[in-house]
DNA sequence: TTCAATGCAAATCTTTTGCAATGGG
DNA sequence: CCCATTGCAAAAGATTTGCATTGAA
């Protein structure tokens, strides 16, 4: 039950006085299984399966330090809640959303970092950290709509 | 009171066939004199000194409708609400975030537009719309803490 | 044994909605 | 006049928190 993700885990705990629990364990590995953009709820969906006795705060609560200490990122793609996914330490990517079909692909492109980097310093910034997305539509929807206003006679909802 | 940005509000209403009102020209008025990233919440307070009887869902409804047809774009900077500014049509800007002192840098690139668009048309993408924002700490605050880990024995809040 | 972490329910916060009243075209 | 828009209050979601209990070190 021991594997690479959990090792990281326990370590990274340890390093902030931390406990190892098995909910942690669990969540950390079911979002490292993902591999992909979860959630909160789709998290905690799964790893309710292995644990159906686990708590919703905990997943939130776990989340929370999985992406303060960095071993996972939120996210947010203009919907109404927050993703997870896992972050290699070092590697970093960036995301294209489809607006037809919400598919999310990621990307990771060197030249794009380190123009980032040089337009940041020469602000006088040190960066950490940055979020990327490229929002329009994949090849399978390109043909859609040109999407300039939604409609005409519409009722004007909330925000965002 | 009939100023540019309403006059462009009234005939991107005109267009979607809506109406226009006191409350939209105050709304599009003050994001447009604010000239920043406001909050729901700041946006509605300002319109409250001219108006008090505005309502908040008016605000909520007015800023999905500026959104939805581009003379507003929603932000969300890793706060747990969103942020509105008045978008002007063909620029378009990327953030610079310190998370010292949390002040919101605007800048604009072409190389970097440009290099985003060819790697989105690589991956099959039409893009619409992007976001980029880079976090870390502005001149100021630079000489701060690295931060990696907050700070050892800490509760483990919810997430996000 | 000790104190961090959990699970549950209640509390918060943000955003959205239903509906009667109002007002623009 | 007609129907979109407003204001209000209530609803809906998402996330956080208080607290007694449990469990890791």
């Amino acid at each position: 039950m021991e594997r690479l993700s959990e090792k990281t885990l326990h370590q990274l705990l340890r390093n902030r006085g931390l406990k190892a629990t098995r909910q942690r364990d669990e969540i950390v590995r079911a979002l490292w299984e993902a591999g992909t953009h979860l959630t909160v709820d789709e998290l905690y969906q799964r790893v309710r399966r292995e644990n159906p006795r686990i708590g919703y705060a905990t997943v939130y609560r776990t989340l929370r330090l999985l992406a303060e200490s960095g071993w996972a990122s939120a996210r947010r793609f203009g919907e109404r809640t927050a993703r997870f996914e896992h972050r290699t330490e070092g590697e970093h990517h960036d995301h294209l959303i489809c607006r037809g079909c919400g598919k999310i692909q990621e990307f990771e492109n060197d030249r794009l970092e380190a123009l980032q980097e040089r337009i940041a310093r020469r602000e006088g910034f040190r960066v950490l950290d940055h979020k990327l997305e490229l929002y329009g539509y994949c090849r399978s929807c390109a043909g859609g709509r040109k999407a300039p206003f939604p409609s005409p006679k519409r009722r004007a909802g909330g925000a965002e």
